[in-house]
DNA sequence: CGGGCGTTGCAAATCGATTTGCACGAGGTC
DNA sequence: GACCTCGTGCAAATCGATTTGCAACGCCCG
């Protein structure tokens, strides 16, 4: 039995014509019992299993949620994948995973890709692809839920207040005096990084301050990146009193750039991240950080899809 | 223009026949230049992209590696998603993602569910299934890699020496002077925990010492049951001098539970992990780990999967 | 006893592509 | 001029399921 066994296999098998196979399976019309029973038999015998892109084809659904991220191996993104996953595996949807490191070109390969293959919802983490693209992409033909403003009023969105968040903490700081604060973004452009920076700067303009040029710097959310930009802050003549990193990752790397500069934390040099990874609570000294609930938001995610895609 | 436009709609539109629109897109026969000019034209103008079902119901290939895992959410499988993905990622293949938990049913059912639909290859790291389980589903008809020892011969397998790397541990303690060393695995039964616990033995093994059955605790790979498990053992009237986690997640709640029970780490109690997740280097004290190098491991398996798909 | 109705099963169409076999014409060769 | 060979394009089969439409067969009722 090299090859797997086809709904005819199992019809002469059991004497029936393959309709009355599918209707058994499906019950979608009655079958008397003996009937039934005997084509059950031969699936047993069989080990039929229908064929799930044959299925697809007829009845365009693939049971399938493309989750698009920048980064998989971002502690972040696993989080919301387990939150999405959670939320529809119970429901018989699997998960169609793509790291896209934020490029264009990727996120837009990708995005077409899956549409192509009829997934029935799709989760984008998008920081480079603008409404026109969504519209030209996906057009109105699959649900999808976005972590940003991109499309706002057409698409679902899973608010994640970014913007508030940056304010929230910058407020925090400048509360407790602190008023030289740096911030270290991602790479330019769309994406979380400057979503935050946005909140900052609300932040400082609410209490009257102007942001300095130098005080803004730019990383990849990686640990070693964030080293490098707040060793570069650290290295100038006045450091800053704190710095706000735009993930707990360069957040982390900060805490080494501080420690090999012989900056003490928190006393001469606040540190706040973003996401609240687990490594955010095992870090010493540790880390303040920004909870975005990033299982709450998968899981969250997937309740609305579900509810597009049923109805 | 609601729908997705077809190849029927292309060829309408360029006048000409669907085989022919296909033969200029594959490239299988040659059209002349007109003809090939007129039906880019019509694909251009329709936004044409084929149906990848249609496409996968005649070819048989989906273009899709399914990548089973315990959880997403622990940090080692995201690393290898992520060497997988980049393995995969320039031939055009895309990676659907499920989590286990380990779950026997769970594990079955997700394989059922990827043979049925036709993926083209499969990276499993398989707590519960058995030789005998993937004869069944799976058969020889896809390409599977493993990270055990199931069904070695039968199928590719990216060697985690977990076994050899879990002596060396041990030994290098023994080596060091310390020889009361307890260990904490995982659930009993198949899986890494007790891979890695038999390496532990042989090494006392060989060094003429008998395991103790109270050495011996078990966790859930999570950093609380590690806490939780040696916080039992440092409780006892006699504390081991060392205990090797068989995760680093489960280490790191060892090192909690060293600090609350006022145990100096390293001093009077050696605490080594496995893994080497991102977090190991950034706890205080650091932790000793024993590296599985995840992203490699995850792109071998993609390219050994690549070879065998395009075979 | 004829007409309606519910039950049960099958034949055939359909989903959207790929691929094989065949036909037609133009051009070249002996 | 008969015979081949290319170059081009189309018709039809195929992949494996689901889903109508229809027919045959009781069975009940008036």
């Amino acid at each position: 039995m090299r090859e797997r066994a086809t709904i005819k296999d199992v019809a002469a098998r059991a004497g029936v014509s393959p309709t009355t196979v599918s209707h058994v399976l499906s019950g979608q019309r009655p079958v008397s019992v003996e009937t039934s029973a005997r084509v059950r038999q031969a699936v047993a015998e069989t080990g039929y299993r229908p064929a799930a892109i044959a299925r697809s084809m007829r009845t365009r659904r693939t049971e399938t949620v493309a989750l698009i991220v920048p980064d998989i191996a971002n502690p972040f993104y696993p989080t919301v994948a387990r939150g999405l996953h959670d939320a529809l595996d119970g429901h018989g949807y699997r998960t169609l995973i793509g790291s896209t490191d934020g490029r264009r070109d990727a996120e837009l390969g990708f995005l077409e890709d899956v549409v192509s293959r009829s997934v029935d919802g799709i989760m984008l983490f998008g920081h480079s692809l603008d409404a026109e693209d969504l519209r030209t992409v996906v057009g109105g033909r699959v649900p999808i839920v976005l972590s940003s403003d991109l499309g706002a009023g057409e698409h679902d969105r899973v608010v994640v207040d970014d913007v508030e968040g940056a304010e929230a903490a910058t407020a925090h700081l400048l509360a407790s005096g602190v008023t030289d604060i740096a911030f270290v973004s991602g790479p330019k452009g769309l994406g979380p990084g400057d979503w935050r920076l946005s909140g900052y700067l609300r932040a400082l303009g609410a209490a009257g301050l102007a942001a300095a040029e130098d005080r803004i710097v730019r990383g990849d959310y990686t640990v070693e990146s964030g080293r490098a930009a707040v060793g570069r802050l650290l290295a100038g003549g006045a450091p800053p009193r704190a710095v706000i990193c735009a993930n707990d990752l360069m957040a982390i790397g900060a805490l080494t750039a501080a420690h090999d500069a012989g900056v003490a934390v928190p006393g001469e040099l606040a540190v706040i991240g973003f996401d609240n990874i687990d490594a955010a609570g095992l870090v010493r000294p540790a880390l303040t950080t920004v909870e975005l609930p990033a299982y709450e938001i998968g899981r969250r995610s997937g309740e609305l899809l579900l509810a597009r895609m049923s109805g």
